[in-house]
DNA sequence: TCCTGTCATACCCGGTAGGTATCACCGGGG
DNA sequence: CCCCGGTGATACCTACCGGGTATGACAGGA
């Protein structure tokens, strides 16, 4: 049983994301007909049939959702595998591992809880160098999946910690953010269904998992953007108590009763052997 | 920038681990010149020295080390997607996902719980098949990491669940198992300290994530093993309650004051999406 | 009916993975 | 001191196969 290549993978996977072999190998940078044949010897190879070719376009079986998934997961793990080689490797000479991490962090998350590790954490004993990596919202797990990151703060409900090991750092309230103009805005406090069901202020809605949860509002990609929309009088958001920092005059943040608690995480690879982590990790909780 | 392949890691995986080209090229089916040249050429690929060529052998660079243990995550990965595409796929003709499960089970576990855990699931309507794995004393782990199981029942603190998402089932408190004739049998109770200074009667020691802690008691491999050692007062050993199910006559069980207690989780890989493994965890948690 | 858009097939070429033979190097023993 | 055994590296060749181009088969729509 000969195991899979990652250039196999990588096929299958575009494939699988197009549902089009011509837009696949463009894609790939390649012509289709060879992406064709490599696919069909997957499938030889697996004993199994990936794609129901129907008379216009592709649709996947079930042994092939199960290998899109898989596979987005082998090669997440083999370009993480390269990737933090290569910046091992970069300082070899002075013996060790590299000292140097990589800190993903949500652009819009707390300044104060952020700047207080580093700190913390720069007044240890020969610390390692740590470079922070600003992403946008639901950034932060891909980024450690695939090695860009060494570790990540994250914040749960929004954040998933499937298969991260994680440290809790930090629980906040939420609160709405409305526009100042608007009648709810007087309000001492909102219940999330007060705000959920505003007729011409439909809920901002967020990647969760990487995918958009269906309804009217508009879909939020950077804090910046949801700053704008909420001065407009075209959206409500529900965030974490700390965005009063953000607030913009056009805005006015209103406590939540009933929203569940964000709690902030520190979050890096279940597998992760290295001492600055561990040390960064105890400097996080010992906050 | 050009993605690893699977067969390099798997080129360099043999290397490092045999810390000799010979060995690892016969291991590999294949001749020793090729092999040199494909680590050179990862090497160039990576910018990255990952093996120190001494005069007589090899070892790792600290680039090596992370290599190592990143690409053994990547080739798992891999080859789980290769196993549970097989699987899925051999029954991709009814329709849907394949009904069946693969749960890995220490072979010396609780029987009763697993037990209970399969009657209840198989009460359920139209259940998965479930393919009981029983394996060695620490091997969930890499079973579910590369695929050969789906899900897994776990004990915290000798499984790390590291890397997996899992739930709480059972919690018990654990006893030691002497040689009946010993003086310490006729104790009530014992605490860790008192069976640990046996000089007659070495604690026994196990694999933890995979490696044999240093002392003078005996590795024990499996079950059977351990309970013929103690039989010839030979060892003692520390183990959770239920093993009092396989106690034998030359055996006696003295309840634990101060040991920590044993929590039995039911694990399965983090990105696990099947609809009957959500099903089997929420049967299991509601025992 | 033909045209269009899809994936599959046929065929060719070049890069490269792998094999064999050999070298360069070092340590140890007669 | 020199040679031998064992290490990894180099040289060179071959054959396979990954990829390209051209074309086919097939279904839907005007």
């Amino acid at each position: 049983m000969d195991a899979l290549e990652t250039r196999e993978l990588r096929y299958f996977v575009a494939v699988a994301e197009e549902l089009h072999f011509g837009r696949a190998a463009e894609r790939l940078g390649m012509a289709q007909p060879p992406l064709s044949r490599a696919i069909q010897q997957l499938e030889r190879r697996l004993g199994v049939s990936l794609l129901e070719r129907n008379r216009r376009g592709v649709s996947l079986t079930g042994a092939g959702e199960v290998l899109l998934h898989e596979g987005r997961a082998a090669l997440d793990a083999t370009t993480a595998a390269a990737r933090r080689t290569r910046r091992a490797g970069g300082a070899d000479s002075p013996g060790g591992p590299r000292n140097r991490l990589v800190l993903a962090v949500k652009a819009a998350g707390s300044h104060e809880l952020l700047q207080k590790l580093l700190d913390a954490y720069a007044a240890e004993h020969d610390a390692a160098e740590i470079e922070v990596l600003l992403c946008g919202i639901c950034e932060q797990e891909g980024l450690l999946r695939d090695g860009r990151a060494d570790v990540a703060l994250m914040h749960t409900p929004f954040n998933s910690l499937a298969g991260f090991d994680s440290e809790e750092l930090l629980t906040e309230g939420q609160i709405a953010i409305l526009p100042a103009g608007h009648p709810l805005a007087a309000r001492k406090t909102l219940s999330l269904a007060d705000v959920s069901d505003v007729p011409d202020l439909p809920l901002a809605r967020w990647p969760r998992y990487g995918t958009y949860a269906p309804g009217p509002g508009p879909e939020i990609h950077d804090q910046t953007q949801l700053a704008q929309l909420i001065a407009l009088g075209r959206t409500v958001a529900v965030v974490p108590d700390s965005a009063r920092a953000w607030l913009w005059a056009e805005h006015t943040a209103v406590p939540l009763t009933d929203a569940p608690p964000v709690v902030t995480h520190i979050a890096w690879p279940a597998h992760s052997r290295s001492l600055a982590l561990a040390r960064l990790v105890r400097t996080a909780t010992c906050l």
